[in-house]
Formats: C-alpha cells, structure tokens, sequence
DNA sequence: CCAGTTGGATGACC
DNA sequence: GGTCATCCAACTGG
C-alpha cells in the first residue's frame, strides 16, 4: 500500500516528443521521468500561488470582518524605512 | 496532415492526479489539458535554459579562436558604473 | 452520418 | 518505473 500510481494517458503531438527526447538524453534520463518533472514543477508553483491567494483571501476577510489594517502609504512609508533601518517595526493594523 | 498527435502514457501518483484535478476544475479545463499545459510550460523553459547556455559556448568557442575577451573586473566595473551613468559604454573586447 | 480530434482508461510488456 | 497499443466516449465539422 506504498505510493498507488496510476497510469494515466496523454496526447503529445511529434515536436512535443521530440523536445522531450531531447531533454532527456541531454541529462541523462527517460523521457517518462522528463514529464513527470514537468507535472511535478508545474503543480508545485500552482499551489504556491494558490496558497498566496488564499492567504490575500484570508486576509481580505479578517479585514473586512474586524476593521483593522494599514494603508497603502503607511506599508510603503515602512518599506523605505526599513532599508535604512532593518529593524523598524512594521506598522501595526488599525481600523 | 494536420499535427499528428500520439498518445503517451505516464504514470502518475494519486496525490499528483487530485492535484491535477483541482487545477483543471478551478479553471474549468480538463485535466488533460492541465498536464499538456505543464509539459509545454517545462518545456519552453528548457528551451530558452538551453538557448542561453548556447550562447555563453558559442561565446567561449569563439574566445578560444581568437583570444577577444574581457575580464571580469572589466564587467563588474562597467556594471557598477552603468548604475551611475546608464550610457556608459560596455568594455570593448581585447586580447 | 462519418471522420477527426480531444479526453481518458486499461492491459501488457520490459 | 517506463513504454506502447488499443479501445472508448464525447464533441466538431463536412
């Protein structure tokens, strides 16, 4: 009961193919493992971003929920000033 | 003879077809367009990757030919400069 | 209606 | 894990 993989099929028309041929003898490995890499890259930055989305969300609806936040200017104002002083402390959310 | 397509398999794990699934209905493609999606992605990378490593042997070939180089004190100056005066030349090449 | 493409599942082989 | 061949359902355009 390790890892179920299951084999799931895909059309690739010939140029795709090719590229991966190529891409897999360049570094040594099978095209198989080339597109699986490419599946596995590509999912990761989907979630990343859907994870920072969520986040802005999240965050959105505690605004909207309580109130509290900073402005556009007092986050940039912060910005500026931290590059002078690393430890400025950010601004703290008000309503 | 439009583009020949044919049909590849690829085994995949099952956390990595939820995934795929997740994907596909949160923009409303199919999942086979998801992971056709994330080979041509992978693969436009690698293309320009190796257009660029391409050009940096090209380069060095070419230096071996004819000894033209400049030096890395020579680029990091200009690069440093160029942040004050942006029209300032890039160092010329020489033996 | 049939041909062609897309989307997808399997079974078998190495 | 890696690869191929087949077969299926759904849709599209002549």
């Amino acid at each position: 009961m390790s890892t179920a993989t299951a084999n799931k099929s895909i059309k690739l028309d010939a140029s795709e193919i090719e590229k991966i041929n190529q891409f897999a003898i360049a570094d040594n490995r099978t095209p198989h493992f080339i597109m699986k890499e490419a599946i596995r890259i590509y999912l990761k930055r989907r979630e990343v971003e859907k994870q920072f989305i969520d986040v802005a969300i999240e965050s959105r609806k505690h605004y909207k929920a309580t109130g509290l936040h900073i402005t556009h200017q007092e986050f940039t104002a912060w910005v500026a000033e931290v590059q002078k002083n690393p430890n400025t402390p950010m601004p703290v959310c008000h309503k």
